[in-house]
DNA sequence: CTTCATATTATCAAAATCCGGAATGAAAAT
DNA sequence: ATTTTCATTCCGGATTTTGATAATATGAAG
């Protein structure tokens, strides 16, 4: 019946306990049934020991309980609630979500949010167009800066020491046939972005695919986030993405101004833990 | 070591890595603003350097992610996807999805369970009772909270504040002929829900679509979630649809008390009895 | 009731990680 | 311009983690 489980979780060597611990939380959490030690094992690719130490201490901490009877672990309700904590205050997370969801209707293209985290672009929301086709990257997931619309974007706007600390992380991999490698040329770039007010990826990351962005400012005006619109060329030409982008300048100033009120109301209702 | 005295400190100096992240995770993912390294570091009495590798981890896993340009931290998309697979399997593998079977299986319609998420309303756990009509809305999706009986029932019961807050991002739309679009009938209709203890969908999201809904309770006596029942109009007529409440309300009360026997399993040391 | 196969828990020394005070750097606040 | 606050890096010593191996428990089959 409900077996997926196609939870294909590399753990690396590398990784350390927290990291393992979450992989089991995760692995648990998601398997819909109970799963034991060494099942967990298999699954995680872990020495049975390992993975027995941490369940152990899981089951200690009251974040997985063994299903009366069975030898299986199912998260606890201290992870439940953790959960329900984590869904239950996400407003802002909503305000955002709203807004792409209206720019993607108008556009009828995918829509897309993203900001710097760990040296590269994250996907920290998107709303497909209800198009089946396209590259699907999922919300989480993170893309190289130099290639990408949103992430040149976010570059363009850095200071120029970090924007060089940025670059240097990566290697400037050539994804396709149209990806700027050299620096000077991506220098050039951003100047003209930080100009025109909004950038452009010509199927520099993933071949087939054109993407436009602006920038989201923070209440001191500073540019801390990207919203984009992508779709592929067949359907997006270049020409027809620049005609979306006052779209999403509106798209952009929604964003910002939500932030403002949210900032405003920050300080009452805080949430008491379970 | 240093002076063991601080009582509130929820952080013994002998936890793991492990038990010292999820804490952080915790910490974030309860407050409902974003938390700075420091601001984590003294709630959780932990040194700050200490707060800042965790923090640092997290945001690297992508499980933390930094709230755009300020310098506080939000939980981000893989822990919204973990926490929404957790939920999610854990009702719908749990008692409470028995307890939607008997309530289907009680009046003949299809039940629901949903929780607020992201400023819409989330299907956490649904059981057909028998065929689906026209546009069906599946476990995990969202619809918002105006114009939907469980939407209605749980704005009803948030603080004024937020539910002020709630409406705002949402347009109103006028999904059909019947939806209400005015805040102020609205906040009168609130008013009658709170009174009445139970709310009504009047055809206002779909067309044809009736639905009832009630409170569930958590040990506090706060409401947190609710209790459905839907059906096409042809079938059950509003007036039906009342009758069916005494049983909603004991499913939601089955639902609490269910509920609250895993919240006491909590309080107790991490053995399940046998 | 025994035997056997499998799953779980204990052990331990080497190796890797973690720790947090102190110092430094960056950025708001005044 | 300055002060204050907050974030980040350093680093050597202490603690924890690690996982092969072994002992034990479990439960199925004979």
């Amino acid at each position: 019946m409900t077996a997926p489980l196609n939870l294909s979780n590399p753990i690396g060597d590398r990784s350390s306990v927290s990291q393992k611990t979450f992989a089991v939380m995760e692995c648990v959490g998601s398997s819909g049934r109970p799963l034991t030690t060494s099942e967990i094992a298999v699954l995680l690719d872990m020495p049975t020991p390992t993975v027995h130490r941490i369940v152990h201490q899981l089951d200690m901490d009251g974040l997985l309980v063994q299903e009366a009877g069975s030898r299986g672990y199912v998260p606890g309700p201290r992870l439940f609630n953790f959960a329900l904590n984590v869904f239950q205050t996400a407003v802002r997370h909503g305000s955002k979500h709203a807004i792409l969801e209206r720019l993607s209707a108008a556009t009828g293209e995918t829509s897309n949010f993203g900001i710097i985290s760990g040296g590269a672009l994250l996907y920290a929301d998107r709303v497909e167009a209800s198009w089946p086709f396209g590259l699907r990257y999922e919300v989480g997931s993170r893309v190289p800066l130099h290639c990408t619309s949103m992430g040149k974007m976010l570059l363009a706007h850095q200071p120029k020491r970090r924007r060089e600390h940025l670059l240097s992380l990566s290697d400037l991999h050539a994804y396709t046939a149209t990806t700027m490698t050299d620096l000077t040329v991506l220098e050039e770039q951003f100047a003209q972005i930080r100009t025109q007010g909004y950038s452009l990826d010509n199927q520099e990351f993933l071949a087939g695919v054109i993407c436009a962005a602006v920038p989201v400012r923070d209440a001191r005006g500073k540019v801390c986030a990207a919203v984009a619109v992508s779709a592929p060329q067949a359907r997006m030409p270049m020409s027809l993405a620049i005609q979306h982008i006052p779209r999403l300048l509106e798209a952009a100033e929604e964003i910002a101004s939500a932030w403002a009120m949210d900032e405003a109301e920050a300080g009452e209702d805080g949430h008491a833990r379970i």
